[in-house]
DNA sequence: CTGGGGATGGGGCCC
DNA sequence: GGGGCCCCATCCCCA
């Protein structure tokens, strides 16, 4: 007995998903272009995805081997064994499918590519080169083969992997491990910088993620081809910027170098059982993308843009702290409840697909985004949108270089221009994965690893890792013993200022 | 159950 | 752009 249609109805219902960004738990970045898609899809499709996934949640490829045109082909294809209409399928298109498939290491489509180019009279040999068969695997590591890179390098040698693995089941040192990994980190930290500096449009700023931060028109956004919901959220910013990949070969999220799977797996010899019981990481773990910016998977909490879900879940405790200008959910709207799988961020409301969602997103007006955060600032607010938020002047005139909100002198107008941005409403800087908005591109950008899992710092006896390296310098006491904050009024130690200040409160506090 | 301490994450801000 | 620091919030452990 057997179903005649089961796997095609299972493909069809998979492609329908993917369509609907539902359950995606893995993102490729082609250019500007982000494209959403199942782990296991792709996996099953490509021995190039299938090294890469269960590591990375962001896949960004090389842009010379794979334009986002080609890609969106190449993901309609893996998952309808289907290949475009013929009239977008020209000789060169094909040409372009099958680097793009050999590449990615899909013997299907390479295979009917090649068919189809000896079909039409032509010779599939420039692009053979790339085929699977010659051993053009991607460098496992994901860092792109590259058409010059024919390296058979198993994939598990991969460096990038290799070190994955290796630091899970401690054949590594946690240090030497950390130590690796930061490496890996600054590598890809690199291979961003270089990758913006090949960027098309020249306005390409590397946001030390790898990834392209350059802005873009909202129509340049949502115009992007399969971006995904979360993108287009963050497209509906005025000053949305997409995620771009930089043209690097496949970077991965993985500019960690691999977090471990598990929070347990970073459990320091002791301090803790587990690093922090809210998170297990910050990675981008599966689904994270699909549950936090679709609001998807209810059970994880509201996420960082802080709506729907009453501030439950991991980073629910982080609601009270943030200053999202743009977090309010509609009243009575739940995101991601029912069909309306493409939640706007800035106003919360659901739609039932990306289409509408666009339509949506292009209804927000520029000065949404720059709604007070808070009332008591009104009437600062006058001041900044005439002065400051627009362009703060040199204020050579003032003596003391004085802010011109709040008075505060600054040493020189370099200085006050930065102090006057934090009198800003408009937050210019806004994250392309959950679209909270920042003052500074570097606050931005920092909170943009927490989301990639990007952990440059790791301690070296007991591996944990960290975004900043502060953070790894305060956490060392926590080995050393040494506790240089002492408590002026009852001796007591503590590892951390922010501790002793903690413990100041309560001897000042009334209780 | 509660409060204090230890530890960590994230954002703002200044240098 | 990155580093450093401060502050807030939170979680876990333990007395």
């Amino acid at each position: 007995m057997e179903q005649q249609n089961h796997s095609k109805q299972l493909l069809l219902q998979l492609n329908q998903q993917r369509a609907k960004g539902y359950l995606c738990d893995v993102i490729i970045v082609v250019e500007n272009a982000l494209f959403r898609a199942h782990k296991n899809v792709l996996a099953a499709s490509s021995v190039y995805f299938k090294s890469l996934v269960p590591h990375d949640n962001l896949i960004n490829l090389d842009t010379e081997m794979v334009s986002p045109s080609i890609f969106r082909q190449v993901l309609d294809f893996i998952y309808t064994g289907r290949l475009s209409s013929s009239d977008s399928v020209s000789d060169h298109s094909i040409s372009s499918l099958l680097i793009a498939a050999s590449y990615l290491q899909l013997t299907e489509l390479a295979a009917l590519c090649r068919r189809k180019l000896k079909h039409n009279g032509q010779t599939p040999s420039s692009s053979n080169k790339m085929t699977p068969s010659s051993s053009t695997s991607p460098t496992s590591n994901g860092h792109t083969p590259g058409p010059l890179c024919l390296s058979s390098t198993p994939l598990h040698n991969h460096q990038h992997h290799n070190n994955h693995s290796g630091s899970k089941k401690g054949s590594q040192r946690p240090g030497q491990e950390g130590r690796l990994r930061e490496d890996l980190s600054e590598k890809v930290f690199i291979s961003g910088s270089r990758c913006a500096s090949l960027s098309p449009s020249g306005e390409g700023r590397s946001n030390g993620l790898g990834l392209d931060l350059s802005k873009r028109s909202p129509s340049e956004s949502t115009a992007t081809e399969e971006v995904s919901p979360s993108s287009l959220l963050q497209s509906s910013s005025p000053h949305s910027s997409s995620l771009s990949p930089t043209p690097t070969p496949p970077t991965t999220s993985s500019a960690k170098p691999e977090p471990p799977k598990t929070s347990t797996d970073l459990q320091p010899r002791a301090p803790r059982k587990r690093p922090r019981g809210d998170k297990v990481t910050p990675e981008l773990e599966d689904g994270e993308v699909d549950g936090e910016e679709n609001g998807l998977d209810q059970s994880e909490g509201s996420g960082h843009s802080g709506r729907g879900g009453g501030g439950g879940g991991r980073k629910g405790r982080r609601n009270g702290n943030t200053n999202y200008i743009y977090r309010q959910p509609q009243p009575g709207f739940e995101p991601g409840v029912g069909d309306n799988l493409y939640v706007c961020i800035p106003c919360g409301k659901g739609f039932p697909s990306s289409e509408q969602l666009n339509a949506h997103v292009d209804t927000h007006t520029h000065d949404q985004l720059y709604l007070k955060d808070e009332e008591e600032e009104e009437e600062e607010e006058e001041e900044c949108d005439d002065s400051a938020s627009k362009e703060v002047k040199p204020d050579a005139e003032e003596p003391g270089h004085l802010c011109t909100v709040c008075s505060k002198s600054c040493k020189d107008a370099t200085s006050l221009r930065q102090h006057e941005k934090s009198h800003w409403l408009n937050r210019p800087f806004p994250c392309n994965i959950c679209g909270k908005l920042f003052t500074q591109r570097g606050t931005m950008t920092r909170h943009m690893r927490s989301h990639l899992g990007l952990k440059p710092f790791a301690c070296e006896e007991c591996g944990m890792r960290f975004t900043r390296q502060y953070r790894l310098a305060e956490h060392m006491r926590v080995h050393s013993g040494e506790k240089p904050y002492e408590c002026q009024l009852c001796g007591g130690k503590f590892t951390q200022q922010r501790n002793l200040l903690s413990h100041m409160r309560m001897h000042t506090s009334p209780s």
